[in-house]
DNA sequence: AACGTGACAGCAAGCGCTTTCTATGTAGAC
DNA sequence: GTCTACATAGAAAGCGCTTGCTGTCACGTT
């Protein structure tokens, strides 16, 4: 039925060894021989049986992707990024690894089964995106996890997560924090003194460094915040629309509004129009993130640019190898301010 | 080193099979024994080796989701609800798959790799999402890579692709022609007579079907198209923008830009824009696929929705044999005209 | 009381590949 | 011309799991 290894050895006049070593091209074999066994290969169709090849080499050609929500273009320019460096034809000869991106949804469990699931399969390597959650119990399971994976040879790799030392991965953060700061900083500097914060979920880390960045740029000048100013909501459109309301009937003399990212941003927009609230006349608003629809949005959004690509990309090539690691294991990526019309000085 | 299921089948004081048949669950083992097994699992942190058991039972739990490019919201909108219907903790009872997203950028032997690698690794089955590759060699080699896939169990599914009945492949189509038809036609009623047309990449199915729908409907109403008023490009908003521009260099008196998807909408939103013209008084624009952001666009999009996450959904049970193939394994799936801000009755 | 009958559990034979170790042939060294 | 060394190729032992087949009891039957 399917061809074997044996076949295409028994067809170019070998033994099942020469055709591995054909195949696999880390030992000697003599040109001629090599040509026969290929053309063996061709004629019968052959493919590798991916399962017993890993299972006699102990190790496999995957990569896990995690993502906590594929169809957001934030994960998904990281994993382009990074299966770009892994995966299929682009890589090095020989190098023909599967990249394969899961999604998370965002859910504790899922993160683990799946984590569980590419342990199963012996990944290569695993690369976990975005923030992760602020439980104890989880941070523990997935610290210990992560551990059992480094010490069994895959090579884990956290982008835009928070680094997780103990648990033996190499980090490439962003500076949430920083970019938060930045950002209210900015509207700050325009003349805002009352801007409502719509922050995203209250668990994850991305939330509460870039909350924490917004707060200690408010401190820092002096600012003393109203806890009415702060709505916290999902990272989405809706989310965004309906805080924004809410921010609104808490207090209308907010000047402006500064959302957890662009998405949660284009729903704040939105909200704002439908009140019939000029942007940035009446309410400043900015995002985080820079994802390609920002400056689309009318006028386009004041936000913070994150390297998602980049530091994907780096991510990919840490996980292969190709690339040292930052010394420590730990690198922090900076945002950029991106100043554009949604915000400007406020009128009252 | 690593744990072995003989590990476990020691610590539990039974045999390996038996330590296999309560892990599979599907031959009887006493309630006792189950649980001595279970409890040594536990404590030895156990984990099944992936390759072992595919190579032995000869199948494997992976499912290949194929896309065009994952940074973009249309594919990862329907990976997410393929993935939904497959992978992770979501699925029913030992029904535990890795559903794994790959990436092809659009690249026709990036495309095949894939599909060989998911062959290599016995993937249980195959979802291929988007448009095809117009090309005689590359959709023979395509059906025959397929259709080997199909042959050796693996089950494969078309979402919004042509189908590819050869290749023995159930497939779920999108109606790109009478989508783009609808839309044309709800501008020739509003009164246009002179429209723009931004085509995707000249050799993909659903650029071309899109531009047939058009073209019929205006030949239904009687317009002559003028072969200036098509310009190809990509699937993006910087193509978008630039198409734009050329339309209106060649002709400064269209009324109405259609775009090949939404994208690609607000890439010529945004040079109408910085051309001064205003939307839609003096140009409308539609899109295609109704992505989450078009309603946010300023004005808001018209478009045609595509039920990418209903379509990814069923491709997901059909590919898991939860849900019956339609008849004849091929269905389309209509798509819904939304009308909204950005067209309207033309001035002039 | 002898026997059939389930319900479980174990044996052992692979699944298709990789890789170590060994054999062989050939070429250069002395 | 014999010996050592190198370049190749093959034999065979697994890798960790699944599963068909073969027991082995403990009962219920007749």
């Amino acid at each position: 039925m399917t061809v074997t290894l044996a076949d295409v050895a028994a067809r170019a006049q070998v033994s099942p060894a020469t055709v591995s070593r054909v195949l696999n091209g880390n030992y000697p074999v003599a040109a001629s021989t090599r040509e026969r066994v290929l053309k063996a290969v061709d004629e019968l169709d052959y493919v590798l049986n991916g399962p017993a090849s890993a299972l006699a080499a102990a190790t496999s050609d995957l990569v896990g992707i995690l993502v906590n929500d594929i169809a957001d273009p934030f994960f998904g320019i990281m994993a382009s990024a990074i299966q770009s460096e892994i995966g299929g034809p682009g890589g090095r000869a020989g190098g023909e690894r599967l990249a394969v991106v899961c999604n998370t949804g965002g859910s504790p469990e899922r993160e683990l089964t799946y984590l569980t699931l590419l342990q199963r399969q012996r990944a290569a390597a695993v690369v976990l995106t975005g923030g992760a959650i602020e439980d104890a119990a989880h941070k523990a399971a997935m610290d210990a996890k992560l551990r059992k994976l480094a010490d069994a040879g895959t090579r884990v790799v956290l982008c835009g997560r928070p680094p997780a030392p103990e648990a033996g991965a190499i980090a490439l953060t962003f500076d949430n924090r920083g970019g938060g700061r930045d950002l209210t900083e900015h509207l700050i500097g325009l003349g805002h003194r009352r801007l409502g914060y719509i922050a995203g979920p209250e668990e994850r880390t991305t939330t509460r460094h870039r909350l924490e960045g917004h707060r200690a740029a408010l401190t820092a000048h002096g600012i003393e915040e109203d806890p009415r100013w702060t709505v916290h909501g999902r990272y989405d459109r809706r989310s965004g629309y309906e805080a924004t309301l809410e921010l609104l009937r808490r207090d209308p003399t907010l000047t402006a509004v500064v959302a957890a990212n662009d998405t949660v941003a284009l729903g704040a927009c939105a909200a704002l129009r439908d009140s019939g609230l000029s942007i940035p006349r009446d309410v400043s608003v900015a995002g985080f993130d820079d994802l390609p629809f920002s400056i689309d949005a009318v006028p386009a959004l004041t936000t913070v640019r994150l390297p998602l690509a980049e530091a994907g990309a780096r991510a990919g090539r840490i996980a292969m190898g190709r690339e040292e690691p930052p010394p420590g294991g730990i690198a922090s990526v900076r945002g950029e301010l991106m100043v554009r019309g949604s915000t400007g000085a406020p009128r009252r």
